[in-house]
RNA sequence: GGGCCGGUAGCUCAGCCUGGAAGAGCGCUCGGCUUGCACCCGAGAGGUCCCGGGUUCAAAUCCCGGCCGGUCCA
C-alpha cells in the first residue's frame, strides 16, 4: 500500500498557502499545517478538541443543514447535481453495498465506458458499511453502519482534463473557512491512501481538531489481482462526513445527538434509560478520545481511570442505545431500498444487522417475549422521524413491508434463540460443562452468540470463558474472503468464444422486428458448424429466454437445421447440425427462417413475465424483486424476493391482475436510453436481471406498469398474452418464492393434460369424471375401514397362533421351545408374537421365508446362562461358512429351516443347557 | 457460493457415538373421577426413522450421493 512518493502529495496549493510539512512524532505520518505542530490533529495522536474549543464564526448546522451547504457549495462551484443512489447497490454484480459515493459511478464511468452525467458533480451518497459494526456505539458516533458521504467528483480524460489536486484542495480549504467558518490555522492535511471498489490512490485526509472531516482521493489506480495498475481516467474521489460536520458545528457530546436530535429521547423514554449529565458525557467522550477501545470492558476500565466511575452503567445503557438507533436506521435503509432478509447475499447483511439490534436488546435486559413489541415501537420513531427528509421520506412509504417483515423477522429469531437455548440446555445436562468446540458449534451452526450461551450455563452454575478473540477464530474457521460473482457467463466453448471476438456486432433484426420470421444475410465467417452473419433474426440465449430453432439456407440449396444460437458481447453465432464449413464461405449470401410458433411462445412467456412482475410488486410491495428467470417452450419461470410463502389469496390476486393488463391490450415500448438518463428516467428497477454494464441500455416498456432492462422479445402489445395462469408457487429459499407459469396457447394445453388426469383417476376407479370427489373419499374411506379391519384380523390371528403354537411348544431341559413360521408373509404379526412369547419364557424359533430368528428374554437368557450364539458356531461344524450372528438372546440365521438343521439347532441348546443328548 | 448442524408419531424431541425386538412428553380417541372445567387415573389409535445407493447375517444407527430446513461466513 505505501506507495508514498506520489507527486500527488506535493502539491502546489499546499506550497503556495504556506503549509508546511510535519512529521507527527506519535504516528511518525505526515500532515500539513499553517501552525507549527509536534502531534497531527488526528485520533489517536490528538484528543477531540473541536468538543471543548471556541469557533466564534461556526453557526450550529443541523444535519440537513450541513449536507444543503455541502450541494450548494458545489453546485455555486459548478458542479451538477445528482440524486443520491441506493444503498443496495444493483448496479453492480461484485458488490452488494454502496459503500462510498464513488460506487454509483464503477466501473461503467470510472473505466471509461460511459460519461458521467456531469462531470464535474456532487452528490451526497447514503452508504453503509458493516465492517466496523462491533465498534458502534463506543466511539460515540465515530464509526457508524450508515453514513452520508458528500462527494464532489471530476472525471479526468487525457484529451479532456476537469481538475486534480490543487483545485480540489483549494475547494475542500475555501469551504471548511468560508462556508463552514473554521479558522485555517485549525485545518491540516495529512498524507492517506484509500482504495475500494476496485481502485486506489493517494489522499488527504481533511483534520480539524481531532476529528477527520473528509478525505480528499485522487484516484489514479485500477487493483487488478493485487497490482496497481493505471486507471483510463484520473478521479477526483472526495468524501466529507456529513454526521461529522453536523457534530463539530453542533459540539453535542456524541454525533448520535447531533444525528437524531429528539429521537434520542423518544429512545431513551422507549427504553426507560438515563444518560449521563450533557457535561458529564461531553468529558467522557472529550478523555477517552485518543484511546482505542474495542470493548465495553476496556471502555468501563477507563472511565474508572478517568474518575467517572458513577456513571458506568448509565453509559453502557446508552451505548446500547446509540447502537439501536445507528442499526434500525441503518435496517430501514436497506429494507426501503427493497432487501429482503435472507440466510444468503445481502439479504444476510439485513438480517445480521436486525439481529444485533436484538441482542442489544437483551443486553438491556429485555427478554425475548418483549422484543417484537419494543422494536417495532422503535421501528416506527425512526420512520416518524425521518419523514420529508433526504432520501429518508422512503421509511414512510415503505412503513407497511418494514413494519410486517421486521415482526417476522423477530419472531424467526425468537425461535432460533429457543432452539438454541434448548440446545445448550441439553448440552450441559449431558457434559456438565461447555468447552470452547461447543461455543464455536452453538455459534457457527445455531446462531447463539457466546455471551448468551455462558449466560443460560449459569442458571446451571456453570461459568464459560468466552475467548477475546472468539469471532476471529470463527472468521479463520471460514477462511478469507471469496471473490463476490452475482451473475455467471453463457454456455459457448472457449475457442469459439474467441474467434467471436474477431466479429463487428451483428445486427438484430429480432429487436427491430420481432415478428420477422424469414431473412437474409451475409456470411460473415464458419468454423465447423459455427456460423456468423451480419444479421440475423435468430434470438440467442439470453436474459432467461431461451434461444430460437429453425433452419438456414446454403448457396447450394441445402437446409440445415440451427439447434443453438448464443452470443458473445454484441456478436451473435448459430450452431448447426452439421459442419457447415465446405458449403458455405464468407461473403456468401444465406437466407433462414424461424421456428415461429415456438418463438411466438417465448414470446408470450416473456412478456407474460414482466406483466406477473409487475402483479407481484403490487401485490405483495415494491421490495419485490426479480431474483431470476426463465422462460421455455412449456412454462415460464420467475424468482421473486419476499420473506415468507404467498397464501393462496395472494396468488390469485396475482393472477387476477396479471389478467387485467393482458385484458387492457397495452401497447409495448421500446427505447435504447443512455446508462443515466435510463436510471433517472425508470429508476434502478430497470435491473431486474441484474446489473448490465454498457454505454445504452434497451428498455422494454409496458407503460404505467413496468419497465425493465431487457434484452428479450416481446409482443407488441399485452394482448396478445391471451392469458395468464399461474401453476406453481414454491418457496426455492430463504426470501426468494418460486412462480412458474403459463400464458396463450399453452393455457388450454395445460387445462387438457389436467383433464387427463382426472380421467385416469376416474378410470381407474372405474367412474365418470364428475365423481372423482366422491369417488376418492369414498376409497380413502374404505380404505381406513379396511385397515382398521385388518388390524382385528390381525391381533385375532396372533392369539390363534398363539395357543397353537404353545400347545406345541418343545420342553427341552425345562426350557419351552416353539416354532413358528412365517406362512403369510405378513412380518407384523409374527415380529409381534415372537417379542410375546419371549416376554412369556419361551425360546421362539423364527422360520421366515429367508433366514431364521432365535429369541429369548434377555434376562432369561442370562439367568440360564445361555448364549444362542453358540448355535451359530456348533451349526457351522455342519454347514461351515453360514452366516449370521446376534446377542446372546437374540440370533439371525442365513439359513433354511430344514429338518436336519432344526434338529442341529434343539441339539445346541441342549448342550448349552447341560442335558444329555438323545 | 462455501463451512457446520439437523430431518424419527399430529407437535417437541430421545435413541445414532459403541449396528441387534422403534421410544418419551404433549396432543388425539375411548373409559373412569368431577356439578362442570382444569387436573388426575386407565386403555387405545397413530411410523416411508427425508429419499436413493453401499457395507453387514442384521442399518433409524456406519459409509457415499441427493433433497429439504436451520445457522455462520463471503
Amino acid at each position: 500500500m505505501p506507495l508514498r512518493e506520489e507527486p500527488e502529495f506535493k502539491n502546489e496549493f499546499l506550497l503556495q498557502n504556506n503549509y508546511k510539512p510535519y512529521k507527527c512524532k506519535r504516528c511518525g505520518e505526515r500532515f500539513w499545517s499553517l501552525i507549527p505542530k509536534t502531534t497531527c490533529p488526528d485520533r489517536p495522536c490528538s484528543k477531540y478538541d473541536f468538543l471543548i474549543k471556541k469557533y466564534p464564526k461556526v453557526p450550529r448546522l443541523s444535519f440537513d443543514e450541513a449536507r444543503r451547504k455541502f450541494i450548494e457549495f458545489f453546485q455555486k462551484h459548478g458542479h451538477g447535481y445528482v440524486d443520491p443512489y441506493p444503498v443496495l447497490a444493483r448496479w453492480r454484480n461484485d458488490l452488494y453495498l454502496t459503500i462510498a459515493s464513488i460506487i454509483v459511478f464503477q466501473p461503467a464511468v470510472t473505466e471509461g465506458i460511459v460519461d458521467p452525467p456531469y462531470n464535474p458533480l456532487v452528490i451526497v451518497q447514503p452508504c453503509i458499511r458493516l465492517e466496523d459494526i462491533d465498534n458502534i456505539g463506543l466511539t460515540f458516533g465515530r464509526h457508524l453502519t450508515s453514513f452520508e458521504m458528500a462527494a464532489h467528483h471530476a472525471f479526468n480524460r487525457k484529451e479532456k482534463p476537469i481538475y486534480w489536486v490543487s483545485k480540489t484542495l483549494e475547494y475542500a480549504f475555501k469551504f471548511f473557512t468560508e462556508e463552514i467558518g473554521i479558522p485555517a490555522k485549525d485545518i491540516a492535511f495529512k498524507d492517506s491512501w484509500w482504495e475500494g471498489g476496485g481502485n486506489a490512490g493517494p489522499s488527504f485526509e481533511v483534520l480539524v481538531d481531532g476529528l477527520e472531516l473528509a478525505t480528499l482521493v485522487f484516484m489514479k489506480y485500477k487493483v487488478v489481482n493485487g497490482e496497481y495498475k493505471p486507471n483510463p481516467l484520473t478521479i477526483v474521489d472526495t468524501g466529507y462526513g456529513v454526521e461529522r460536520i453536523a457534530w463539530f458545528t453542533q459540539k453535542t457530546p456524541t454525533a448520535f445527538h447531533a444525528i437524531y436530535g429528539s429521537l434520542v429521547n423518544k429512545y431513551k423514554d422507549i427504553l426507560s434509560i438515563e444518560e449521563p449529565p450533557e457535561d458529564v458525557l461531553r468529558d467522557i467522550v472529550y478523555q477517552t478520545s485518543n484511546i482505542d477501545i474495542k470493548s465495553l470492558a476496556e471502555l468501563k476500565k477507563s472511565l474508572v481511570k478517568i474518575g467517572y466511575k458513577e456513571y458506568i452503567n448509565a453509559i453502557e445503557k446508552s451505548i446500547y442505545m446509540y447502537t439501536l438507533l445507528d442499526h434500525i436506521k441503518t435496517l430501514e435503509l436497506m429494507l426501503s431500498d427493497g432487501i429482503v432478509p435472507s440466510n444468503t447475499g445481502e439479504g444476510y447483511l439485513a438480517r445480521l444487522v436486525l439481529r444485533r439490534a436484538l441482542r442489544t436488546l437483551r443486553n438491556l435486559s429485555y427478554s425475548p417475549h418483549e422484543f417484537n413489541e419494543i422494536i417495532l415501537a422503535l421501528a416506527d420513531e425512526q420512520i416518524k422521524y425521518w419523514k420529508g427528509r433526504y432520501v429518508y421520506d422512503k421509511f414512510s412509504k415503505f412503513r407497511d413491508y418494514i413494519i410486517d417483515v421486521i415482526a417476522f423477522e423477530t419472531n424467526k429469531y425468537r425461535e432460533t434463540l429457543n432452539k438454541g437455548l434448548r440446545i445448550v440446555e441439553r448440552m450441559v445436562k449431558r457434559k456438565k460443562n461447555i468447552q470452547l468446540d461447543d461455543l464455536i458449534e452453538i455459534y457457527d451452526s445455531h446462531g447463539i452468540p457466546p455471551e448468551i450461551v455462558a449466560q443460560k450455563a449459569k442458571e446451571y452454575n456453570i461459568s464459560i470463558s468466552v475467548p477475546p478473540d472468539f469471532y476471529s477464530i470463527i472468521a479463520h474457521k471460514h477462511g478469507g474472503p471469496a471473490k463476490l460473482e452475482k451473475a455467471k457467463e453463457e454456455e459457448i466453448p472457449s475457442e469459439i468464444a474467441e474467434w467471436l471476438s474477431s466479429f463487428p456486432e451483428t445486427k438484430r433484426l429480432f429487436h427491430e422486428d420481432p415478428y420477422q420470421i424469414s431473412f437474409s444475410a451475409k456470411v460473415l465467417g464458419v468454423k465447423k458448424e459455427f456460423i456468423v452473419l451480419d444479421q440475423t433474426i435468430f434470438y440467442p440465449k439470453a436474459g432467461g429466454q431461451d434461444f430460437d430453432v429453425g433452419y438456414i439456407v446454403f448457396p447450394n440449396n441445402t437446409r440445415i437445421k440451427v439447434k443453438g444460437v448464443y452470443k458473445k458481447d454484441n456478436v451473435i453465432v448459430h450452431e448447426l447440425e452439421t459442419d457447415v464449413s465446405r458449403i458455405v464461405k464468407p461473403g456468401d449470401i444465406v437466407s433462414g427462417y424461424i421456428d415461429w410458433p415456438r418463438r411466438y411462445r417465448l414470446m408470450r412467456h416473456h412478456t407474460a413475465t414482466h406483466v406477473i412482475l409487475g402483479a407481484a410488486r403490487r401485490v405483495l410491495g415494491e421490495h419485490v424483486w426479480q431474483a431470476g428467470a426463465e422462460k421455455t417452450l412449456e412454462k415460464a419461470r420467475l424468482d421473486i424476493t419476499h420473506y415468507k410463502m404467498l397464501t393462496p389469496d395472494e396468488v390469485m390476486k396475482i393472477e387476477r391482475l396479471a389478467n387485467t393488463i393482458v385484458d387492457e391490450r397495452k401497447q409495448l415500448v421500446f427505447h435504447m436510453l443512455g446508462k443515466f438518463e435510463a436510471e433517472k428516467k425508470y429508476g434502478l428497477k430497470i435491473y431486474q436481471g441484474g446489473a448490465i454494464i454498457s454505454k445504452h441500455l434497451r428498455i422494454v416498456e409496458i407503460p404505467g406498469w413496468d419497465a425493465e432492462a431487457c434484452f428479450g422479445t416481446h409482443l407488441y402489445n399485452t394482448g396478445e398474452i391471451g392469458g395468464i395462469k399461474i401453476i406453481n408457487v414454491d418457496k426455492i429459499q430463504d426470501g426468494v418464492i418460486r412462480l412458474e407459469f403459463i400464458a396463450g396457447t399453452r393455457v388450454p394445453e395445460y387445462s387438457s393434460m389436467l383433464e387427463g388426469v382426472i380421467d385416469q383417476v376416474a378410470k381407474t376407479l372405474n367412474i365418470s369424471r364428475h365423481q372423482v370427489i366422491e369417488g376418492v373419499k369414498r376409497l380413502y374411506d374404505s380404505y381406513n375401514d379396511l385397515r382398521k379391519l385388518l388390524n382385528k384380523y390381525r391381533s385375532k390371528h396372533q392369539d390363534l397362533l398363539y395357543s397353537s403354537v404353545i400347545g406345541s411348544a418343545m420342553n427341552i431341559c425345562g426350557l419351552k421351545v416353539v416354532i413358528i413360521r412365517n406362512e403369510l408373509g405378513d412380518e407384523v404379526i409374527y415380529r409381534d408374537l415372537i417379542k410375546r412369547l419371549s416376554e412369556e419364557g419361551f425360546l421362539a424359533i423364527y422360520d421366515s421365508i429367508d433366514y431364521v430368528e432365535l429369541a429369548m428374554n434377555p434376562e432369561l437368557a442370562r439367568k440360564l446362562s445361555i448364549d444362542l450364539r453358540n448355535v451359530i458356531k456348533d451349526l457351522r461344524r455342519s454347514y461351515p461358512g453360514i452366516k449370521g450372528g446376534g446377542k446372546p438372546d437374540h440370533i439371525t440365521l442365513k439359513i433354511r429351516l430344514t429338518k436336519d438343521v432344526l434338529e442341529k439347532i434343539i441339539n445346541s441348546i441342549k448342550e448349552m443347557l447341560g442335558c444329555e443328548r438323545n
